[in-house]
DNA sequence: TTGTATGCGTTATCAC
DNA sequence: GTGATAACGCATACAA
């Protein structure tokens, strides 16, 4: 490995003009650049990532918690991410926390160490007080509104898209709507939660806790939901869906039961998942793989002042509504 | 930050000493060595990663390729290798290479310049000759059956897992018998299609082209195989689907369009998702996560004659055939 | 068993 | 414009 002393020798010059070069600084003479720049050709010349890392203090690391990464959701906003950080030279630490505090301090700790850059946290479980008292320590970044605090996020507005989702079924005639959700603690799942309430409200519904059926993430809870809703004395005429991985869960046990999509029963997932298209499921359209890559640069290029970025989604009008 | 010197003040040693009782070396008095520990857990220090790594000549960074990061079987694949990097301090470097031989030559690239420790390529695009050519730069881990080559591999044997299952389809009574994958070129498929030329001799059951369909992926791909499968003039009576994600969609259609299975269509998938026992889909089981692991281990810890790991698979009778 | 001194490959400071 | 040289923090050969 011919290093940044061997292409000094080989061009004439010294070790800081090379490094000049290399990083393009001023105040180098055309005549010396491209001896240099032959020299590198020549040689095949790469850095050596750790010393430069050790020379900056920095690790070119990017952490990135998510409670599963083999989920469809946040696979694809791994998948994003990823992709911005080979662009810009970042590698990944990735932390699958299965929603557990402690992993969560794990990769807090791995911040407060300098042992990665900044951290990115897909889905979070710890505490506003904890997550501010490792702010000073490293850039973090969130994927839920922190619009009332000094965090950093790209985020979708929950509120605004279950709002839509929930003014299109009443438009469709439904009075009796339902939704499943993975866990009620998330900021994002209060801000539908929160829609809800002020939808129920305006429109003088009747509020009926059992139409909120939580612990719905994957194909398979979909089932699950079906069971509850044959279960109901009252049930709902519409359900809003955690994900479209659920919705397609939940229309194919429907079909197994013959209740009918969306006579007996209506359904709206989120985020336009390939599944959704298949299944001609109605869904809230959000851009996964673009959050990724905002919550990346957002991750690594932050100042001082937190930056909140809005995301929009679109009510995409297909088969089960 | 406090250092390593910092230490050595501290506990009233050389930096030596404090290296060795931080990386366990013989050859300190107990003594010493307690003083030492005591100075890290009062100062908090944790090491450098990035001192360690210019000194060590190691990235700790492993590559892992793979055609889609957000694809149900390799995010579980991935999901095995970062809970098994993690656990050893080693991080991930993921390129998606969409099956384009320049992403994956990026890798190897990276490989060749010591910008990563090791390579692990979860589905191979570029030649045995060039795989072969970049060896000798750093290890590189398959996750197909290379035992007829010098390249170390954890692998599912393909062919043994196909002919379960096509005997088990025989055994049922089944004679027309088709499969899906997604692409012919890579050694799994070959493998496949081996196993399925051999079961066609065997039993001298005719050879119809047909059967064999091709680029089946996702979920989504399954309804094109039932539009196929409908259009055939003698279509078979059970299909063998490259994944329980491809083989759910297929089942989905089919039940849209009232085709009954397994009465009129015998499906297996493979890698038993979770999906696939939500829908109760016979496949054959392949431990994903647990090959992300091994493959990690392997791509890490490797010695200089290549390692070939097979991982048994297993058929798991459901309500699809 | 312990410590000194050197190297790892950069970047950055400062004098020229 | 240019070039010595000092960090950066750790591991280790070698001397003691």
């Amino acid at each position: 490995m011919t290093n940044i002393r061997d292409l000094a020798k080989m061009a004439g010059v010294s070790v800081t003009t090379v490094s000049r070069v290399l990083n393009s600084h001023p105040y180098v003479s055309e005549e010396k650049r491209e001896k240099v720049l032959a020299a590198i050709k020549e040689s095949n010349y790469k850095p050596n990532i750790n010393a430069v890392h050790l020379s900056m203090g920095k690790t070119f690391l990017i952490g990135v918690v998510v409670p599963f990464i083999d989920h469809p959701y946040f696979s694809r906003l791994i998948k994003g991410i990823a992709a911005e950080a080979l662009r810009h030279n970042y590698k990944l630490v990735l932390f699958q926390t299965n929603y557990d505090e402690d992993k969560e301090l794990e990769a807090l700790q791995m911040l407060k160490q300098k042992q990665i850059d900044g951290l990115i946290i897909c889905s979070r479980i710890s505490s506003w007080p904890i997550i501010e008292e490792y702010l000073s320590y490293g850039p973090i970044t969130l994927c839920e509104d922190t619009r009332d605090r000094k965090v950093s996020s790209t985020f979708v507005d929950h509120y605004q898209g279950f709002m839509t989702a929930l003014e299109y079924l009443y438009e469709k005639g439904h009075r009796k709507i339902g939704y499943c959700i993975y866990r009620s603690s998330g900021t994002n799942s209060k801000n539908r939660a929160l829609a809800y309430q002020h939808f129920i409200e305006k429109y003088q519904l009747s509020y009926n806790p059992e139409y909120i059926i939580s612990h719905c993430l994957h194909f398979e809870d979909g089932e699950k939901v079906v069971d509850k809703v044959q279960q109901m004395a009252n049930p709902p005429s519409a359900l809003l869906v955690t994900s479209d991985e659920v919705a397609a869960g939940v229309v194919t046990s429907a079909h197994n039961r013959n209740i009918s999509i969306p006579n007996d029963l209506a359904i709206i997932g989120f985020n336009n998942q390939p599944i959704a298209q298949m299944m001609h499921i109605t869904t809230i359209e959000i851009p996964l793989m673009e959050i990724g890559k905002k919550l990346f640069l957002q991750g690594i290029f932050q100042s001082d002042e937190p930056f909140y970025q809005e995301v929009p989604v679109t009510l995409i009008k297909r088969g089960t509504v």
